[in-house]
DNA sequence: AGTACGTCCTGATCGC
DNA sequence: TGCGATCAGGACGTAC
């Protein structure tokens, strides 16, 4: 499922592929419910003959300012298995594509999304879709205080509170698992019950589990990087086999925290 | 207000 | 072997 690193990886695959500067001639809509505001049509009608100014990503968001008149935001959430392509037309779509943009140069822009959990707005605004985010993972903004903060009178296991966007954003189940995990916190504890050192600890861990995934983060250099879950240490576990701790080759743990499954080290997360 | 749970979806896997 | 049941989860809505 896409996180921060996967969505900022479509994100420059995106600009690779030369879609800033692209002209939109048409929309072949074929799931309505992923189209959140306007309607499907209105969507399909709104886009045609806009030209892509830029690719952005606030969290697990993409923002696609238009040029043009109309709502100057397409704004697309990729939910559990979207993923966006840029592919000639003549090329026979993937099976599952639910949508396609037709471009002016030749290509078109695909969106597949086989559970269909991808969301699409066209507004004038990102806030209108956008829910109140933490800062992103990566900028000074996100300190030691912010994150406290946020936990500051939560009893909810601290897993669940590092899904919430408002905690940190771009996070998701399998970096939340792996932030605790390089944190040595068992994903239960209320968030509340933390120490400020183990808040550092933890706002150190999201950072690093993150980086990880990147590769080198380096925005400028706009470079590829390693297939992000291979670099994921609790990654790794078919739901029936219990892999051994790396630290400690302790069979590592597996639960359900808010009906999400968690995998943990028992000895080395307490 | 904070927390928990149901809902949307379908491919992959499980179990009889 | 085949087929129905179950599982997976991001984010929102609803209920307590």
């Amino acid at each position: 499922m896409p996180e921060l690193p996967e969505v900022e990886n479509t994100r420059r695959n995106l600009v690779r592929a030369g879609l800033p500067g692209s002209t939109i001639t048409g929309a072949n809509i074929t799931w309505a419910n992923t189209v959140k505001k306007p309607s499907a049509a209105e969507l399909a009608e709104g886009l045609k003959g806009r030209t892509i100014q830029d690719i952005e990503r606030q969290g697990k968001y993409l923002i696609l300012p238009l040029s043009g008149s109309g709502p100057t935001n397409f704004i697309i959430h990729l939910g559990m298995t979207g993923r966006l392509q840029v592919q000639p037309q003549s090329q026979e779509p993937d099976p599952m594509t639910r949508h396609s943009f037709p471009l002016e140069d030749g290509p078109e822009l695909r969106f597949v999304d086989g559970r269909k959990f991808g969301k699409l707005w066209l507004v004038d605004s990102p806030t209108e879709v956008l829910p109140t985010m933490s800062p992103e993972p990566f900028e000074d903004e996100f300190t030691v205080e912010t994150l406290a903060e946020s936990f500051s009178g939560r009893k909810a296991p601290v897993k669940a509170l590092l899904l919430e966007q408002s905690t940190v954003c771009g996070l998701g189940n399998l970096y939340a698992d792996e932030s605790l995990f390089l944190a040595g916190l068992h994903p239960e504890r209320p968030a509340s019950d933390l120490s400020i050192d183990e808040v550092a600890t933890l706002r150190q861990a999201i950072i690093d589990a993150l980086s990880a995934a990147y590769g080198v983060y380096d925005r400028a250099r706009d470079q590829l990087w390693p297939d992000p879950p291979t670099a994921l240490t609790t990654w790794s576990h078919p739901r029936d086999i219990k892999a051994a701790c790396p630290n400690c080759e302790t069979s590592m743990t597996a639960i359900r925290v808010q009906a999400r499954g968690t995998y943990f080290c028992s000895k080395c997360q307490v």
